[in-house]
DNA sequence: ACGCTTGTTCAACACGCGCTGAAAAAGCGC
DNA sequence: GCGCTTTTTCAGCGCGTGTTGAACAAGCGT
């Protein structure tokens, strides 16, 4: 008890953090929470330091600022071509139900995910509608249409985006009932054939 | 010419306008461009106000606020009822479709109308995500679902609202091509069905 | 042991926001 | 014409934002 080391006694004010404890990694995981919650502009770097339980100044030391944290933050943990061939694997027949049972179990599980952070944040922050575009049409749609080589790929991926965003908004951001507390089985019940239409139907 | 009256030479500093020209009126006609084009929290007074080309109290002195400013902007000059009824009357065959068009033309023309802005401004501010419910429910498709005498009106009505949501958002908020410059013929071909399965179809 | 690098906190800057209060000019009643 | 009211501008307050720089502590190489 004598050696001074790691005291830490109360109120140590300064310095380097004790041990471990990756700051980057709860800087990540406070603005994921985050800017889902509240959009881009809604999310500040205090709040989002505050709930990492760190100084707001460690958001420009390990990622350079706002912008890039949010990058990073959206950067998503998925690998869109395993995800492809998933959906596809049972055949076409019923793949529009699929989709929504996917999403919906992504959304409900994390409540909402980076796409509903996108969502909020895309109204008034042109890189996150950048993000949005290029993730509907190459990432999500834009293979599967590719795959089932169906006529004007481009517009089938664009409507199959408005039913994932539509249904997004009013589900998680807008929380109109009773859509918002709906059971997965009547949802993809619902929508389901939309996005099914949307890529083996005609237009 | 000796008289001094209405000189305004130059650069008169205060006091009151030579004349007519409304500026509650002009005030609500720059307020809804910005919020249309930037949402609730994007919008700033100043730069409606700049707009308008009147000082930025005029906000506080005319409507109290910049709160009370949004509501009296999204306040839409449209009569639900008219619409209902005249979008019924061709019978229920075609209902989707003419649902569409509708939409697209008031957006087209407005460029976007005051729907737009509610979405821009849903995901951060609690009062347009609340004008938006009752828009959706109450006036919009609550009384066309009523009307028609489907089961599960609520969730007809909230499934008709993620479509117009989504393709709103897609359209005019994410622009992703080629939906964003689709012309009328193709989005109503496209989303018309899936109106009119919610509305008049199983579920 | 000592010094350099790295992680961290704190204080504060510059800016933009919504809003307020006082002053000034125009119009109105009489 | 004179006062009272209304409309308008201006200056600025208080606050919250993202970001920065200095100070400081812990660890690491040698």
């Amino acid at each position: 008890m004598t050696e001074s080391v790691t005291a830490t006694g109360g109120g140590r004010r300064k310095g380097r953090r004790p041990a471990g404890e990756d700051t980057r990694a709860a800087l990540l995981e406070a603005a994921r929470q985050v800017f889902v919650e509240q959009g881009y502009d809604g999310a500040t770097v205090r709040s989002i330091a505050a709930i990492a339980g760190v100084d707001a100044a460690m958001v420009n030391h390990w990622f350079g600022g706002k912008e890039a944290l949010f990058a990073a933050a959206m950067r998503i943990p998925v690998d869109p071509t395993a995800l492809v061939d998933e959906l596809l694997g049972p055949g076409p027949d019923g793949l529009g139900e699929r989709i929504v049972r996917r999403f919906l179990g992504v959304w409900d599980a994390t409540s909402g995910g980076a796409l509903i952070a996108m969502l909020r944040s895309v109204s008034s922050h042109e890189p996150a509608a950048r993000m949005m575009r290029e993730f509907i049409t190459r990432v999500l749609f834009g293979r599967l249409v590719a795959l089932l080589g169906a006529d004007r790929p481009e517009l089938r991926a664009a409507l199959c985006g408005s039913q994932i965003v539509g249904l997004a908004m009013v589900r998680y951001v807008i929380r109109l009932e009773p859509l918002a507390s709906a059971d997965v089985d009547t949802v993809a019940a619902a929508v389901g054939p939309n996005l099914q239409r949307y890529l083996t139907g005609p237009l």
